[in-house]
RNA sequence: GCGCCCGUAGCUCAGUCGGAUAGAGCAUCAGCCUUCUAAGCUGAGGGUCGCUGGUUCGAUUCCAGCCGGGCGCACCA
C-alpha cells in the first residue's frame, strides 16, 4: 500500500471510468497518465482534485472539459464514493468524498497502528546508504550532525517503504591522515614528557589531541622505556585511533544513531581488495600507466579527466581505495548504493558514478544525497570552523546545548541541498519555541487525554467500536484528511531521499492538532454544571467522546510513526 | 574559465513530475486560560516567486541567457 485508503478508492474509479470510455471509444489512449489526486486550496474545490483531464487534453486533441465530462459520466460507483463531483473552468475535476469514505481511515491507521505508512516499494531490494564517514581524527561537528540526521532518515525511510537497509561508516583508518594524526598525538605525547619535538606540519592542533596524548602516556606508563620512538609513534597512532573512533561512536550514540556496519578502508588495503579492484579495470581496459603513475579512465564514462589511482611513488590514492569500497559495496550485491556526501564533495560524484560505469552497471546504481555544510552562527556571527586549528563546534557540544531531538529536527527541517543557518544563541535561548517542541507537544497533549480519561473512567475504544459517522465536522474530517495523506508523503519522500518533507508534514498535523483541541472537547467537562451557558459550546455526548478518542488515537499514531522515521521521541509528558 | 547547488514576505525557509486568489515559523500589532497541558489558539499587516526572453490553454515550477551568493575543479583526504 503506497496511498491512503481513500485516494486508492478513487484512483481506482478513476482509471476503471477511463478504461471504460476507452472501451466506448470516447477516448483513446493506450495508457494513462499518473493519476495524482491534490488536496485543493480552497474547501470550494473539494477534497481531492485531479488533473488528468487536462493532461490528456493534447494527446486526444479534446477539449479539457469535455475530457472530464466524458470521465464523469462514465464513473460507476459514484455515489457510494463521491458526495459531489464537479467539473470546473478549463478541466480541474473536483471530488468531495462521502465521510463514511473518510471515516475509513481512521479504521485503517487503527489497525496498522504503527505499519500505517508503510509500503512494499522496495521490497526484496537491498540498499547501502553509507553516511557520515568522517576521518577518526577527531570529534564530529555540527556538518556531520546533519548528514547523520539526514542519513539515518534516509535510512528509516526507505525501510519504511520496503527497502532491505543497512546503514554503513566508512572508517578512513589508512593513509595520510592517519600518519598526521599519529604524529600529532606523538608530538603531544613528548611535550607531556617534559620534551619538545618538532609538531607536524598540517598536523591537528586540536586539545583533544593532547587529552588523547595524556591518556595515552597513562596505558603507556609502564612499558614506555622499552619502545623506540618509531613503536611509540605507531602505539600512539593505533590508540589515538581507537580512542577517536569511540568517541565518535559514543557521539553518534547520544545522537540517537546507530550503524548497522562499520567498514574499515584499511581491511581493503590488507586485503588486497585495492589491487584486485584494479586488476580488473585493468583487465576491463580502463588502466593506463603515464609518467610513472596510474591512471583509472573515468572521462569514458562522462567524468572530466582521468584520475590518477596509484601516484609514481607507488602509494594508492584515496580514490583507489574508495574503488575498491565501492567494488565491494557492489560485490555484497545491493541493488542501489545511497552516499549521503557533504556539499563539498559533489564534484567527485561524476568519478564514483564512473566506477559503477566502470563495472558495467548503470551509473543510477549509485544515489548521492547531497548535504549542504551547516552555517554556524554564534549570536549572529559566523562560527569559522576548521579541523587543522582545531577551533570548531562539535556535534556534542550542539547535543548538549539544544538537545538530541531539536538538533536533529531543525537538521531535517529543510531540504538537505540547501544551506543551513544553524545559530547556536538562538537554538538555545529560544529553545522552547524550537518546532521540535510544537510538534512533541501535540503528542503530549493527546497522550494527556488518555491520562485523563482513565481517571474519569472513560474507556478508550477501538475505531470498530465507536461510532465513527459522527465525526462529520469540518475540523474533524480535515484532520481525517491529513491523515489520509501521510502514506503518500512517506512515499514522495522516501523515494526524493527528502526527510524533511516528513518534517513539513507533521508540523502541519500538529498545527491541525493544535487548533481543534483549542476549538473542540474530547471529553465531557468535568463538572457538568453549565452545558447551557455557552450556546454556542457543542454539547459532547458519550458517543462524540467516544469517536474522537479513535481519531486522536490515529492522530497520535501518526504523529509517532512520523517522528519514529525522522529517529525523533514522541514524549507522552512535557 | 569550467562544473554542481542556491536566489520565494523584514529574517529563516516550505511549495515546483506545469495548474485555479503563492504558504509556514520567527519578528510586529490586537485578542483568548475558574473546563481535556497557553511549549497552545484566533485575527491583522507584510510578495515585481533574482532579471530578460522562450515553450504552453496555463510558468514561481520546464528551457536559454544574464545578475547575485555558496562550493568544487591535486600524483590531499
Amino acid at each position: 500500500m503506497s496511498q491512503g485508503v481513500v485516494q486508492e478508492k478513487v484512483t481506482t474509479a478513476l482509471l476503471s471510468a477511463l478504461d471504460g470510455a476507452r472501451q466506448k471509444g470516447q477516448l483513446k489512449a493506450t495508457a494513462w497518465p499518473a493519476l495524482t489526486l491534490d488536496a485543493p486550496k480552497r474547501p470550494e474545490w473539494g477534497d481531492l482534485a485531479s488533473t488528468v483531464a487536462m493532461s490528456l487534453a493534447s494527446s486526444e486533441q479534446k477539449a479539457p472539459h469535455d475530457i472530464a465530462q466524458i470521465i464523469v459520466e462514465n464513473l460507476s460507483q459514484r455515489d457510494q464514493i463521491f458526495d459531489r463531483v464537479e467539473i470546473v473552468r478549463p478541466g480541474f475535476l473536483n471530488l468531495t468524498i462521502k465521510p463514511a469514505l473518510w471515516q475509513e481511515v481512521l479504521h485503517e491507521v487503527g489497525e496498522q497502528g504503527t505499519r500505517y505508512g508503510q509500503a512494499n516499494i522496495g521490497t526484496g531490494r537491498r540498499v547501502l546508504v553509507e553516511y557520515v564517514s568522517a576521518n577518526p581524527t577527531g570529534p564530529l561537528h555540527v556538518g556531520h550532525g546533519r548528514g547523520a540526521a539526514v542519513g539515518q532518515a534516509v535510512c528509516r525511510l526507505l525501510a519504511t517503504i520496503g527497502y532491505d537497509v543497512v546503514g554503513e561508516y566508512y572508517v578512513n583508518d589508512a593513509g595520510r591522515q592517519m600518519k598526521l594524526l599519529g604524529a600529532s598525538v606523538y608530538a603531544r605525547y613528548q611535550e607531556l614528557s617534559g620534551r619538545t619535538i618538532d609538531f607536524p606540519e598540517d598536523g591537528y592542533h586540536g586539545t583533544y589531541i593532547t587529552a588523547v596524548a595524556q591518556q595515552i602516556r597513562d596505558q603507556l606508563d609502564r612499558v614506555e622505556g622499552e619502545l623506540t620512538p618509531r613503536d611509540l609513534e605507531a602505539r600512539c597512532r593505533a590508540l589515538a585511533y581507537q580512542e577517536l573512533l569511540g568517541l565518535i561512536r559514543d557521539d553518534l550514540k547520544s545522537f540517537g544513531i546507530e550503524f548497522q556496519s562499520w567498514f574499515s578502508e584499511a581491511t581493503l588495503l590488507e586485503s588486497k581488495a585495492v589491487e584486485r579492484a584494479l586488476d580488473e579495470l585493468k583487465t576491463r581496459g580502463l588502466l593506463f600507466e603515464q609518467e610513472g603513475a596510474w591512471w583509472f579512465r573515468s572521462s569514458k564514462y562522462g567524468d572530466e579527466k582521468d584520475r590518477v589511482v596509484r601516484k609514481q611513488d607507488g602509494e594508492f590514492t584515496y580514490l583507489a581505495s574508495d574503488i575498491a569500497y565501492h567494488h565491494d559495496k557492489l560485490r555484497r550485491g545491493y541493488d542501489v548504493l545511497i552516499n549521503v556526501f557533504g556539499a563539498d564533495h559533489h564534484g567527485y560524484i561524476p568519478r564514483m558514478q564512473a566506477v559503477m560505469q566502470a563495472y558495467g552497471h548503470p551509473k543510477e546504481r549509485l544515489q548521492v544525497v547531497l548535504v549542504q555544510l551547516v552555517k554556524l552562527l554564534r549570536g549572529g556571527v559566523e562560527v569559522k570552523m576548521s579541523k587543522r586549528t582545531g577551533e570548531f563546534i562539535t556535534m556534542r557540544e550542539v547535543i548538549d546545548e539544544v538537545g538530541a531531538d531539536a538538533a536533529k529536527f531543525y537538521f531535517l527541517m529543510r531540504d538537505s541541498t540547501t544551506h543551513l543557518e544553524f545559530d547556536l544563541e538562538l537554538a538555545k535561548q529560544r529553545s522552547a519555541d524550537n518546532p521540535v517542541y510544537y510538534v512533541q507537544y501535540a503528542h503530549a497533549r493527546i497522550c494527556s487525554l488518555w491520562r485523563v480519561a482513565s481517571e474519569r473512567g472513560i474507556a478508550r475504544p477501538s475505531a470498530a467500536e465507536a461510532d465513527l459517522t459522527v465525526l462529520t465536522d469540518p475540523d474533524e474530517l480535515g484532520l481525517i484528511k491529513k491523515l489520509s495523506a501521510y502514506p503518500e508523503v512517506i512515499q514522495a519522500s522516501a523515494l526524493a531521499f527528502e526527510p524533511h518533507r516528513v518534517t513539513y508534514y507533521l508540523q502541519q498535523l500538529a498545527a491541525q492538532l493544535h487548533t481543534f483541541y483549542n476549538k473542540h472537547r474530547v471529553l465531557p467537562p468535568a463538572t457538568d454544571q453549565e452545558h447551557d451557558e455557552t450556546a454556542a459550546a457543542e454539547i459532547v455526548t458519550s458517543k462524540r467522546t467516544a469517536a474522537r478518542l479513535v481519531l486522536m488515537g490515529a492522530v497520535q499514531q501518526v504523529l509517532r510513526n512520523g517522528l519514529e522515521v525522522l529517529g525523533i521521541s514522541a514524549p507522552e509528558h512535557m
